[in-house]
Formats: C-alpha cells, sequence, structure tokens
DNA sequence: ACCAGCTCCTGCTTGC
DNA sequence: TGCAAGCAGGAGCTGG
C-alpha cells in the first residue's frame, strides 16, 4: 500500500489508539522481514509507552517513553490492524483496519503488540518487503535510513528552487529522479505518474533538462497531488481492496496511473493513455499532453 | 559520481 | 480447470 498518503493515512489512523497508552506485551512470530528484527527488539519495546506518532517519507515513527524510536516501513504490502478491546469501539478511521473479532492469527501476521487499554496491533505483510528498527532518537536524522534522505515534499523546505538545484546534475529520466529517495522523499511510482502528467512533463524527459518554469509548475503539483490523495485516505489497490471500513479511495482520481488505452482526461486532448516501462517500473502518461 | 539492472517475497491476474 | 508467466505501491546492492 505504500506510499506517502497511504503511511500518512496510517499514521493518522493509529494515534488515537496507541498514542500515551503502554506496550505490555510484545510477540514476533519470525525472526525477520526484509532484515532480521532489531537486537532483543521485544525486550526493549515492552513496557515503554507511545509519547507520539510521527512520519518522514514512508516511514512510520513511534516514538517511545524510553528515548527510543520504533521506525516501521511498509514496503510493498505491510499492514498494521488495530483491534480494539470492544466492538463498540470500532470506528472507521481511515489508516485503521480491523480483523472481526473471531479472527484467527494469519499466516502473515508477523508481529502483536498489546497495549493498556486492551488494544491489539497486528503487523501484516505477505511479502515482507517492509521492516522494522529501534533508533535512538537523538540519533534518528544520522540513521542510516535517514542520512542521506532528500527532501520532504509536503515540508517548507520543498520548492522549485531546491528541486532544480537537485536535478541539475540528473541524466536519468526525470521519472527515475523522483522516485529516487535522496531528491525526494515519499514519492513513489504512482504520485510521480500522476504529477508529472499534472506538469505535462514527459517521464522519458532528461531531469537536468526541466526548465525552470516546467519545475515550478512540477512543484505545487507534487503537493497537490499528496494532499489531495491524504484527503481521500490514500489509495486502495489490489492489497487494500476489501479492507472493511478502512479503504481509501483515492485511486479513482487517477489521471493516468493504471490508465493504459484509455482516453487521456484532459478536455479535448483524445489521446490514449501509454505505459512505458522505466528502470523495471510501470510509467503511464499521455504522450499528447506530457512533452 | 552516476545510473541501469537485479534482487528480496508472495499472491493476484492474465493468457494459453 | 490447470498451469505458467507476468505483474505489483520499495529500495539496497552490484557492476558498468
Amino acid at each position: 500500500m505504500p506510499e506517502l498518503p497511504e503511511v500518512e493515512t496510517v499514521c493518522r489512523g493509529l494515534s488515537p489508539f496507541l498514542i500515551d497508552q503502554k506496550i505490555e506485551t510484545f510477540a514476533l512470530r519470525r525472526p525477520n522481514l526484509r532484515f532480521p528484527f532489531p537486537v532483543d527488539f521485544a525486550g526493549r519495546v515492552q513496557g515503554a509507552r507511545i509519547t507520539h506518532i510521527g512520519r518522514r517519507a514512508k516511514y512510520i515513527l513511534k516514538y517511545l517513553d524510553n528515548d527510543l524510536v520504533w521506525m516501521t516501513h511498509l514496503g510493498m504490502s505491510g499492514r498494521y490492524t488495530v483491534l480494539p478491546d470492544t466492538q463498540s469501539q470500532q470506528t472507521n478511521t481511515p489508516g485503521a483496519f480491523y480483523h472481526q473479532p473471531d479472527t484467527q492469527i494469519g499466516k502473515h501476521d508477523h508481529l502483536e503488540a498489546g497495549f493498556g487499554n486492551g488494544v491489539r496491533l497486528i503487523y501484516t505483510d505477505p511479502r515482507r518487503f517492509g521492516y522494522m528498527d529501534l533508533i535512538a532518537a537523538e540519533k534518528l536524522w544520522d540513521s542510516p535510513h535517514f542520512a542521506q534522505m532528500g527532501l520532504e515534499p509536503l515540508g517548507n523546505a520543498f520548492d522549485a528552487a531546491s528541486l532544480y538545484a537537485a536535478l541539475a546534475t540528473r541524466a536519468t529520466p526525470i521519472k527515475n529522479a523522483l522516485l529516487d529517495q535522496r531528491i525526494v522523499a515519499g514519492l513513489g511510482n504512482i504520485y510521480v505518474c500522476e504529477a508529472l502528467y499534472r506538469s505535462g512533463i514527459s517521464p522519458r524527459r532528461k531531469a537536468k533538462n526541466i526548465s525552470r518554469q516546467k519545475i515550478e509548475q512540477l512543484v505545487p503539483n507534487i503537493r497537490i497531488v499528496l494532499e489531495a490523495a491524504i484527503a481521500a485516505g490514500g489509495s486502495s489497490l489490489r492489497d487494500f481492496a476489501g479492507a472493511q471500513g478502512s479503504a481509501g479511495y483515492f485511486q479513482h482520481q487517477f489521471d493516468v496511473y493504471g490508465r493504459e488505452g484509455e482516453t487521456c482526461s484532459t478536455p479535448n486532448c483524445n489521446a490514449i493513455i501509454k505505459r512505458i516501462v522505466q528502470a523495471g517500473r510501470s510509467s503511464f502518461y499521455c504522450p499528447k499532453c506530457q512533452r
């Protein structure tokens, strides 16, 4: 599920259940996801209280009162599910997911934590591309995950001047450059395709050859696409479909992503959306609107 | 330094 | 209906 808007949706969905709650039980059902779990993960987390849940790029950051940060990257198929202590407390908060009360442990439920308020938190990840780490709070931004990371696209520092400068030396196609987390942190395949469409930029164009004027359009379009997706509760693709009371609906607002062969949505354009493969990923674009 | 390609893993969809 | 191939939202590593 995870690009920036989906991760933001998860953070917002988890917060009301987990903030100020003590982690009373913590069970790992396998030694690793994509990477091994941190050493003595359960021992260092158990007994701590979550003080705050934040996000950087596509990383979920649970700040603990023992000065550690429990970091989660959802990879491609990671998901958090909340089970309230009683059914009556169930809500339809986007980004929080509920099993039926009689649900058994699933084959891909790799971690379960129990909280002081009775809430149970389950991490499920069929592909196991996700990963977790425990990092001392004061060293968080110097850790390998974040040290090289680019600008936060919804942050104040992300502007046309900085993006133009970051792209000026890049010979790679703009599509690939925007997926590079060292340039902009948090964009993924969907929202890059959508932002380039709205900006009239071909995904094949070399990053360094894009005019300053086009970058001036691209920056606000990246924000607009991400903010609209967050407002819609993220996008629900395959892994999300059918999740009760939790599915985002931004996928209905895609202009180009997944629409190969369909007509361009720009009025009077009538061109057919194309799909090409760049760096092993599908790019969708309108060959007439995007140059 | 930069960049394309490969890789981890499972499951759903597509085409024969 | 069965089976194999192709594809999926990410990103670290390798080798050119």
